[in-house]
DNA sequence: GTAAAAGAGACCATGAGGCG
DNA sequence: CGCCTCATGGTCTCTTTTAC
């Protein structure tokens, strides 16, 4: 199995919390990466709930100062597989940003998901203000890691590559020897306003699809990383066989040995451990999962 | 003249409040 | 409690204005 990360401007995910679980589900979704997650930094735990598939953790960077916005990420609990994936936010003005690390024994790859809302009022800063900030964003990654992906909705017409915008952006692309790798339509006016980049040199991803699942506006961004999913570790656990256990006899015994002892919760308590350890067979079983634990009677 | 910036209107989602 | 209405906020698209 790889590793399989997936991206969509939910346009709201607060009307969407059963849409956006069996998204998840349905696709097999590593991580999933959201922008206009509409999610307010209070009030909002029941919504997060209802999204959050059995297993998985949400972790939601909302915007601060005034509703719309926000960033989440999907994925599956730390302990309930065997990979880590550490999420941090920034602060930017012209746009919302947010990253993922994914790190397991033998592979690491730095998402960084980015919401990058149109000119209005509340959003003053301009184009060039914009590649500015940008710049500096996508400097400091091409120093920090080898690997890394960006994606997310910076509301450029990448489809129009005359337009002056456009032009710019993908100038910084090439900049930086980036690549976008998105060509077919990811919004329902026709226009590629969803995004994945990563570096020229990227060997590390594959299979992507783009599927409009008619949730919002835009279509889901999917992507394979070219590793094998950290398969789970076989594990010997060491438990009792109840079945095993007589209960008559287990009574008797039990009955004429507490005669001997002092009525106290703990010695009971280390005397029914005793005649279970008697009584029950001990059995070694192999399950996947984690490092190999031991348990001591 | 052209490109960028700004404004207006349409549309949609949300939440509060009123009503039966 | 559920439904409806209305105000608010956000985005997109088109048009107008401004700067070079």
């Amino acid at each position: 199995m790889h590793f399989r990360i997936a991206y969509l401007n939910t346009h709201s995910s607060r009307n969407k919390t059963d849409d956006v679980q069996d998204l998840v589900k349905e696709h097999n979704i590593d991580l999933m990466c959201i922008t206009e997650s509409w999610l307010r930094e209070q009030g909002d735990e029941p919504i997060i709930a209802a999204i959050t598939p059995p297993g998985y953790t949400v972790k939601s960077y909302p915007r601060k100062d005034r509703t719309g916005g926000g960033i989440a990420f999907i994925f599956p609990s730390n302990d309930s597989s065997n990979y880590v994936i550490n999420t941090s936010t920034s602060t930017h003005e012209s746009f919302e940003a947010a990253s993922a690390n994914l790190q397991s024994s033998s592979f690491s790859c730095h998402i960084l998901c980015v919401y990058r809302p149109p000119r209005s009022k509340k959003n003053c800063a301009t184009n060039e203000f914009f590649l500015n900030e940008f710049r500096d964003v996508v400097q400091t990654l091409r120093k920090k890691y080898t690997r890394f992906m960006i994606v997310g909705d910076l509301n450029f017409h990448i489809d129009v590559p005359s337009a002056p915008e456009t032009k710019k952006f993908i100038s910084l692309l090439n900049e930086f020897e980036l690549q976008q790798k998105i060509h077919v339509p990811t919004h329902k006016d026709g226009h590629t306003l969803d995004l994945i980049i990563t570096p020229l040199s990227d060997n590390y991803t594959k299979n992507i699809t783009v599927i409009d699942k008619t949730i919002s506006d835009h279509y889901l961004l999917s992507v394979d990383l070219n590793t094998q999913k950290p398969s789970k570790t076989k594990r010997t656990v060491t438990s009792r066989n109840w079945k095993m256990l007589e209960p008559s006899k287990f009574s008797t015994e039990f009955h004429e040995a507490l005669k001997t002892l002092n009525n106290t919760r703990r010695l009971v308590l280390e005397l029914f451990f005793e005649l279970s350890l008697l009584y029950s067979l001990l059995r070694l079983s192999t399950i996947a999962g984690g490092d190999s634990i031991s348990c001591e009677p």
